[in-house]
DNA sequence: AATTCGCCCTGTCGGC
DNA sequence: TGCCGACAGGGCGAAT
């Protein structure tokens, strides 16, 4: 479940191979991931030059430039909860390379795989590839000219980036937003703010010692403050350690990242919690299964 | 108007 | 051993 942290890993790991990599073909293998665009266009794409990879919230800002710039184009990247997009390089193999686990799924034996989760392969100049995969298909794909980017309904409902937001910027779009939901809830509406996700919405609410089911309207501005902090703390973390792995995420290199290790209370339902020794409760809030502890969080 | 719910999709896991 | 239901969950659009 890419979120945030996952997003800039991916981001930070494509950044050193990217820039100046010209397109030399867009294969796009299962149509209906592409949201925006037209397989004319990403035709057109071809000879374009990639820039310095972008990222808002979750999704992947990818720009391709060529003369005019007025042709601009952006291929913006959502993972989705099982998506990986990984830089292979020259002379990987592209033929399919998976095994078959006892259960019949095929399970790819590298991270540049060219299976039947694989949805594009942009082939770059040099024989360098950059490969989209997504086993559960809820990523997207769209390309659209750079300009549009601000008013495509999925980007223009985005509320500021979550990662290095000003704590007197995240109470402002609190107060206007968040409403009268459970606290979880609004830190998951990405028109609020952009990228927190299931993990560190927990995480952040654990660190703040707010519950996550409590209201939004009845969280005081100090508590406020503290949330806003743990929000940076807990995203702080994720990007220090290149991200979550509990199963399918890995960078742009295909390396997982180790923030599991790292996890306070997501995923740890009925353990006991590492700060009092309680045990964790566990619920579905936001329709998403939560995680907090009964007695650090009030 | 604000909030919740159902749906999309495929693989994993636990129970019988 | 094998089948089957529950579950995971981001974001959109419909329903309340």
């Amino acid at each position: 479940m890419p979120e945030l942290p996952e997003v800039e890993t991916v981001r930070r790991s494509l950044a050193p191979r990217l820039p100046g990599a010209v397109l030399v073909r867009f294969d796009l293998r299962l149509p209906r991931m592409l949201e925006v665009g037209t397989p004319r266009l990403l035709g057109a794409l071809a000879g374009s030059r990639f820039a310095p990879p972008r990222r808002h919230g979750k999704y992947l800002l990818l720009d391709l430039e060529r003369e005019p710039a007025a042709r601009d184009h952006t291929l913006v990247v959502h993972l989705g909860m099982t998506g990986t997009l990984t830089w292979s390089p020259p002379g990987a193999p592209a033929v399919d390379r998976f095994q078959r686990t006892v259960t019949g799924y095929q399970r790819a034996l590298g991270p540049h795989s060219i299976d039947r989760h694989t949805h594009a392969v942009l082939d770059l100049e040099g024989g360098a590839r950059l490969v989209f995969r997504d086993p559960r298909t809820f990523g997207r794909l769209l390309v659209l000219p750079t300009r549009d980017l601000p008013t495509t309904p999925r980007l223009a409902r985005l509320g500021p980036d979550a990662w290095g937001l000003p704590p007197e910027a995240f109470l402002s779009r609190w107060e206007a937003r968040a409403g009268r939901r459970a606290v979880k809830a609004a830190l998951l509406d990405q028109s609020l703010c952009a990228g927190i996700g299931n993990i560190y919405a927990d995480e952040a609410c654990f660190r703040a010692g707010i519950r996550p089911g409590s209201r939004t309207d009845r969280v005081s501005r100090p508590r406020l403050l503290r949330l806003a902090d743990a929000v940076q703390a807990a995203l702080a973390q994720g990007i220090e350690n290149c991200g979550t792995s509990f199963r399918d995420f890995v960078d742009g290199d295909g390396s997982a990242g180790s923030n599991q290790e790292d996890l306070r209370v997501y995923g740890r339902g009925g353990e006991a919690c590492l700060a009092c020794g309680r045990t964790l409760a566990s619920a579905a809030i936001a329709q998403r299964t939560t995680v907090w502890c009964p007695g650090c969080q009030r």
